[in-house]
DNA sequence: ACGATGTTATTGTCATACAATCATAAAGTC
DNA sequence: GACTTTATGATTGTATGACAATAACATCGT
C-alpha cells in the first residue's frame, strides 16, 4: 500500500500559489515582488519565500537582478515569437508520434475534453476553455511516449499562459479553435502522422497569430 | 560605461559549483547530497546551500524528497532517449534556420570550433572536445535567431553531459564526429537548410547510439 | 531471525541579525 | 532652477541559531 499524502511542503505550496499569481495575470509582468511583501501576504517566513522565487526564476517566470529584487518576468514579442516556433514544433512532433501510438481509451479522454472545450465556448468561461485543451494535450503528450517533452512544453506553456488567458478570452478565436481541435482529433484516430503534425502545427500558428493581436493591443494600451 | 562587474552572489556561486561537480561526474547518480556537508564543504551556510539546490532541482539534476532530501537526478536510458529525440528535433530545426542566416563571421567562428575540436581528437582531452562542440553549437544557436531554444537545449544538454562525457572519451566516436561536425558546417557554408537539418539530426542519432552503448556499459559494470 | 523501541541524523521552517546595496528624498552648490 | 552630493530609508544577501517533524539506523528483547 502506497496511499501515503504526500502533505507539500510550506515552500511547495509557496511556489504553486506565486506561480499562479502570476500565470493568472493577478501580479502583472514587470511589478517588483518584495519579499517582505510576500511574506505577510502569504503568512510564510523569509526563507520559504526566497527559495520559492529561486524556483521561479529558473522557471523563468520571474527576473531575480541582484541586490535589487524579484520581479515578474517581462515578454518581449520577440520571445513569445519563439516560444510559439518552440511549440508548433514540439506540438507538431507530438500529435505525429501520437497519431501511431492512440489507444481506444485515449481518444475516448480526448472527445470528452474536446466536448468540455467546444461547450465553453458559448459561455465567457475562458478558465474552463484553458484547462480542457490542457486536458486535450496532456493526452497527446502522454500517447507520444516522451515524457521530457512533456515537461519543456508545460514549462513553455506556463511563460505565455497570461497571453494565452487573453487570448482564449476573445470569442472569435473560440470558433477557430474547435475546429482546429477537431481535426487533430480526427488525425489521430485515422493515425494519420503526416495530417496530424500539420494540422497541430496550424492551429499553433492560429493561435500564434490572435496572441500577436492582443499582444499589441495589451501594449498599446499601455 | 556600464561595464560594472557583477559580483556573482554566494548562492549563485553554489549553484554554478554544484552544478559542475554534477555533470562533470564528481557526484555520481543517486548519491545523496546532505545539506551540512555541501555548507562545510564551500563553506557557506545552509541558507544559500538551500536555496541553490531548490534551483537544481528545477533543472532537474537533482531530486529533492520531501523529508529525505536531495540526491542526484538518476537518468534512465529511456528518459536520455527522449532527451535525444528532442536534441535531433531541435537541433535539426535550429541548424535548419541557422542556414539562411549565417553571416561570414559566424563561419569563421564555427570553423574555428571545429579546428579545436579536430585537434582535441588526437588528445585525451574530451574537455575541450565538448567545449569546442559547445562553441559550434553555439554559433548555431545564435543564428537560428531562437535565443529560448538555445535555453532549453542547454538545459537538456546539461542533463546528459555526464553522459557526453563519457562518450567524448569513447576515440572511435571522435573521428566520426569530426566528419559530422564538418557536414553540418558545409550545409550552412552552401546555406542549404534541407541538408542542415538532415546532417544535424543524423549527428545527434550518432550520438545517442554511442550513448546508449555507454549506458548499458555503465550499468553493467554497477 | 525478526519486530519493537529508542537514538541519532537530517530536513523543513522560523526568527533574528547585520552588512551591502539600491532608491529616494534632502541639502547644498553653481 | 538645474545639477550634484549627501543623508536616509528600504530591500536584499548571507549567516546563525533554534526547534519540531521525519527518516535512518542501531539496539534490544523475544
Amino acid at each position: 500500500m502506497d496511499l501515503k499524502i504526500s502533505p507539500r511542503s510550506v515552500q511547495q505550496e509557496t511556489v504553486r500559489l506565486v506561480r499562479e499569481a502570476i500565470t493568472s495575470g493577478y501580479f502583472k509582468p514587470g511589478e517588483r515582488l518584495v519579499e517582505a511583501k510576500l511574506c505577510s501576504l502569504l503568512g510564510v517566513s523569509r526563507t520559504s519565500v526566497r527559495e520559492a522565487l529561486r524556483v521561479l526564476a529558473t522557471e523563468k517566470l520571474i527576473t531575480i537582478v541582484p541586490n535589487k529584487g524579484p520581479s515578474v518576468a517581462e515578454l518581449s514579442w520577440e520571445e513569445a515569437e519563439n516560444i510559439y516556433h518552440l511549440r508548433a514544433l514540439l506540438e507538431g512532433e507530438a500529435a505525429a508520434l501520437a497519431a501511431g501510438r492512440v489507444k481506444p481509451d485515449d481518444l475516448r479522454r480526448m472527445r470528452e475534453a474536446l466536448d468540455i472545450f467546444a461547450a465553453a465556448v458559448d459561455q465567457q468561461d475562458w478558465k474552463t476553455r484553458i484547462s480542457a485543451t490542457a486536458d486535450f494535450y496532456e493526452v497527446i503528450i502522454q500517447c507520444c511516449g516522451n515524457a521530457i517533452m512533456g515537461e519543456v512544453l508545460h514549462g513553455l506553456l506556463t511563460r505565455i499562459n497570461f497571453l494565452r488567458a487573453r487570448t482564449m478570452a476573445s470569442p472569435g478565436r473560440a470558433k477557430h479553435s474547435v475546429r482546429e481541435l477537431e481535426s487533430i482529433y480526427d488525425a489521430l484516430e485515422k493515425g494519420d502522422a503526416r495530417v496530424a503534425r500539420a494540422v497541430a502545427v496550424a492551429h499553433v500558428k492560429a493561435a500564434e497569430a490572435e496572441a500577436r493581436d492582443v499582444y499589441r493591443e495589451m501594449n498599446h494600451a499601455a
